[in-house]
DNA sequence: TTGTATGCGTTATCAC
DNA sequence: GTGATAACGCATACAA
């Protein structure tokens, strides 16, 4: 047993003394059949260690049990986490789940969306590298219209108000980080923004952009830092801030790439978190934990957010021509001390403020 | 065009007014077919932006353009590496890579290597968890006998001879690490190993062991840690090995995780590397050269493994009955600094040793 | 409740 | 060179 070659529909059918129909009806538990024929059926099976070809089911059934999964960055971890949300419910609903990495070309993300059209998938889910790349915005209106859902995940791209959208909230959460930045009393505060072109990195800047007018801070241009979602380019604006003639106290940096530039820099320069700037980044930095280096972070739940568009995605599978719906996940504010400075005296007592170390598993 | 509805060959096939014969020949470039059918073939399917289904392929192929990829933790970036490298190839092949995390559960490995059964995939590369597992070790070898290669990754497992393996050279490249901390004038050294069963932490630690003896220090089995490979298990070990009467003065720590949890305890304790303890890691860690921090480690080009591993694969699917191959991937030992000590004298004058900063791209 | 027959979109084996 | 046509393994409408 496990030896025997590979079986098909007819010849358990055959085995059992049952027809392919019957056999088909027990696989997929679609119409009743006799407790007893089932039974028998499943004995069969199970003896001869029968697997139903995936192929050829989605050959008839015209669609397949698999879902395509499009990112820009497979290095970055925020990404694993949402990969992981997406498996978890995926599997619970026995789909699989193919990834295609874009490595943030708009190019690879044609030829991926290009290859996933012959696979017949039952839906995609994607962080687009394309924003403003016409192919990737008509291909994927393409798909939803063409009956195969689509799931925009943390960025929206040109013209796609018809698909669903799961992003996280960034605006209010760049609003918080920064907030607190200020209740720290900083008010020389920079950020160092993304590609402009992404929507997660505008909404940033909004929040941040926001949190200094309502607090009665000037927003100052030269403050602004605008880098690549990269690190490397992120370490060189930290040092055009940093030899500001009126350098930031405290620098809020939009993704979890471009923190590691910047703390690079403070590292080489000796200037330390917490003491002499003040430092909240966007993402958590599972890594810097697992170091004991403690870093206040806007944390967004990736996980969470792969949940949440794999739900999406099967409730539009489910019912085809659902409205549109468009998800947002709370950011929640972790701080772990490097939001503040010793050059800057808090605003107001914030004793009982809570700090939590660590995020929930 | 482009909103034209899903076409199939036998269209294709009437409007270019040929058979649907020729048509898949033009496809497939598989027979001759006369230039000037085949061109006006080509234009009556971009025409129409005819896309041939790969499941109707893959049913009649039988046999799809995917392969399978196992591993055990997708938050490691060792995988991720060794995935691009993969993909690297696979694309190059027109394959298309399904990725399955198994979490280090053999029984979730079982599992995937289940649900890969159902797909007909043509070929599995994988980093087993259930090393020991009698299930993964049966479905590999049955994969492989009923004509699905299989390539074995970094892990041996119980009774894969007859696989394909491609493996870091462990024990040599642990041998260097802790012969070049023996240079540094280090005698008390410490291995943070981790788990047993796994084949590279045994021989990372056969390495350990040589180098030791070939340099007439003697092993002592209690600078010898085992942990699991993760960093929470290490930074115990760390602990341990710190307050032993005579702590060691060089720790050499057997994969990246462990490496983190060994420099957590290290930071908690004002510990230095490269000043008060030398320390030398197996695998890069990227985030660390991000940081600026310097770490030298034996490094092992993942990415390379990865891109190996899938030409055997390829080269098995060409040739169903070709014997396995084994092939080793040779380590280097990047020296930042992270391997010197104050408390010790080097051995011998080192200068013009080289020093590589950086990996190279 | 069960069986028969057809279709899903390809590839491959024949003929011509 | 090209064209019919039979697989490939399953799902399902329709019959029984």
């Amino acid at each position: 047993m496990g030896m025997s070659e590979k079986m098909n529909i007819r010849e358990i059918a055959d085995l059992a003394g049952v027809s392919v129909a019957t056999v088909s009806r027990v696989i997929n538990h679609s119409a009743s059949v006799k407790p007893q024929t089932r039974e028998h059926v499943q004995q069969v099976m199970k003896e001869h260690n029968y697997v139903p070809s995936a192929t050829a089911r989605d050959l008839s059934f015209q669609r397949s049990q698999v879902v395509a999964v499009v990112i820009p960055d497979l290095k970055n971890p925020y990404f694993y986490g949402l990969i992981e949300g997406i498996t978890r419910v995926a599997e619970k609903n026995r789909f699989q789940v193919l990834i295609f990495n874009t490595n943030e070309d708009p190019g690879k993300e044609a030829e991926a969306l290009e290859a996933i059209r012959e696979r017949n998938v039952a839906g995609i889910l994607i962080t687009a590298a394309g924003v403003r790349d016409e192919r990737t915005g008509r291909m994927l209106t393409e798909y939803q219209e063409s009956g195969t859902p689509v799931v925009l995940i943390d960025r929206f791209i040109e013209d796609g108000d018809t698909l669903d959208t799961v992003m996280a909230d960034n605006e209010s959460g760049s609003y918080e980080a920064v907030s607190e930045l200020i209740a720290q009393g900083h008010d020389r505060i920079a950020i160092i923004a993304g590609e402009k072109s992404l929507s997660p990195v505008y909404e940033r800047e909004l929040g941040y952009r926001r949190a200094l007018t309502e607090h009665g801070i000037r927003v100052r241009e030269m403050y602004i830092a605008y880098g690549d979602q990269m690190a490397d380019k992120s370490y060189l604006c930290m040092r055009r801030l940093m030899s500001l003639s009126k350098p930031p106290t405290a620098v809020f940096c939009g993704n979890n790439q471009m923190t590691l530039g910047a703390l690079r820099y403070l590292n080489e320069h000796g200037i330390r978190t917490g003491e002499d700037i003040g430092i909240i980044g966007f993402d958590d930095i599972d890594v810097l934990n697992k170091l004991g280096i403690p870093l206040s972070v806007v944390d967004r739940s990736e996980k969470d957010m792969g949940k949440k568009a794999m739900e999406l995605l099967l409730r539009h599978m489910k019912n085809q021509d659902a409205p549109a719906r468009h998800v947002s996940v709370p950011t929640r504010l972790i701080l772990r001390g490097s939001e503040r400075a010793a050059c800057v005296e808090p605003l107001q007592s914030r004793a009982g403020r809570k700090r939590k170390a660590q995020k929930e598993e």
